[in-house]
DNA sequence: CAATGTAGGCTAATGTAATTAGCGTAATGG
DNA sequence: CCATTACGCTAATTACATTAGCCTACATTG
């Protein structure tokens, strides 16, 4: 039997691949070890199970989020800055849906390493946020507010949640002017301690 | 053997509270049957496919929502809707993780009964924003963006999406505020044509 | 170059879950 | 009371994840 090449790496990808195509709940190791060429079990060399490759895909999606999140925002500040990076979100999440719905994954607390790369898409929204001068409190409150619309715009979008004869696209854009402008008077709320 | 007395309506309950207690994900009719004190099979008596029931299951969470967020709604306008209905959400979705999960499941094109329970969440949704003189492609805009961010925020918050130590609820009640202050200034956005 | 050890493929077997086929009994209506 | 239907069952099939254990390609080393 000649060898296939495999490595972790290859069958990340390939995971990644199938599970923009079929989805991300839809997601076996039958369909990434036909495509690869290999029976299934061959797949057991390289990963320790489904959910740990679910899991290692959410860590390699996540960077690539990160990536993606701060080349649209290096360079700008405020506005700009905000625009960019949502515009960029949700290209990623229509672009690699299965990819995008890994990054959702809230990583396990000892694991660091999924730790870091969900921080490094948060360093982007803060850095985003600081552009706005927010800081401690309120910036927690305004990116989980942030990450909260732009998650639920996306998700309702990808998931046919949009009935109505407009386009998304719109919406978004409208979402994301008003959150700019929510985001000016943001200091200004009530802070209770 | 003596009669069960199930019914699919029965079938349907017992999953709801399966899928709170697992998960909208694990739900399993293995599941369901073991705590039904029947055998698996039985369970095609009353319902054609686990599909299927996932579909009745969404429009009976659907419908229950709908009523939630008109009760909270009924006898409010204005930023007192909004934070009722908002809050109303977020108490569902919470205690009832596995039907709040069923409820995103967007309706087939032709379920015409999946469609009319979907269309009620919204009547509300836009009950709350004609409080605010909201119309229109106004009105669909806001309606997206309202219903985006919070499903976004308890999206987040049930998977442990929020690693910073700050009570979700502090945030939540801001993103709400922040919202009652955008819709405010809602119709002022630019209107593209 | 040959011996050898391991990495990486394989087949076979197990367990769980969904689904279908077909059997037998409880309930019900003439 | 009998016939029909409703409803639960067992048995079998399929798909998938997982584990065990085999067998060979290939790199290393004498």
């Amino acid at each position: 039997m000649a060898r296939a090449g495999l490595s972790r790496e290859v069958v990340v990808a390939q995971a990644a691949a199938i599970a923009d195509a079929m989805g991300w709940d839809r997601l076996t190791l039958a369909a990434i070890a036909d495509s690869l060429g290999v029976k299934l079990p061959s797949l057991y060399k390289h990963i320790t199970s489904l959910d740990g490759l679910r899991r290692d895909l959410a860590v390699a999606a996540t960077r690539e989020l990160a990536e993606t999140l701060a080349a649209a925002a290096v360079g700008r500040a405020g506005p700009d800055a905000l625009a960019a990076a949502a515009n960029a979100y949700r290209s990623f999440a229509v672009a690699h849906p299965g990819r995008y719905a890994a990054t959702v994954r809230a990583p396990a607390p000892e694991d660091a390493e999924h730790r870091e790369a969900a921080d490094a898409v948060m360093r982007v929204v803060f850095a985003v946020l600081s552009g706005y001068g927010l800081a401690g409190d309120d910036a927690v409150d305004a990116a989980r507010a942030l990450r909260a619309s732009l998650h639920g715009f996306v998700a309702l979008e990808c998931g046919g949640g949009f009935a109505m004869p407009r386009a998304p696209e719109r919406s978004y854009h409208r979402l994301i002017e008003a959150f700019d402008q929510a985001l000016l008077r943001w200091p200004s709320s009530s802070e209770g301690g």
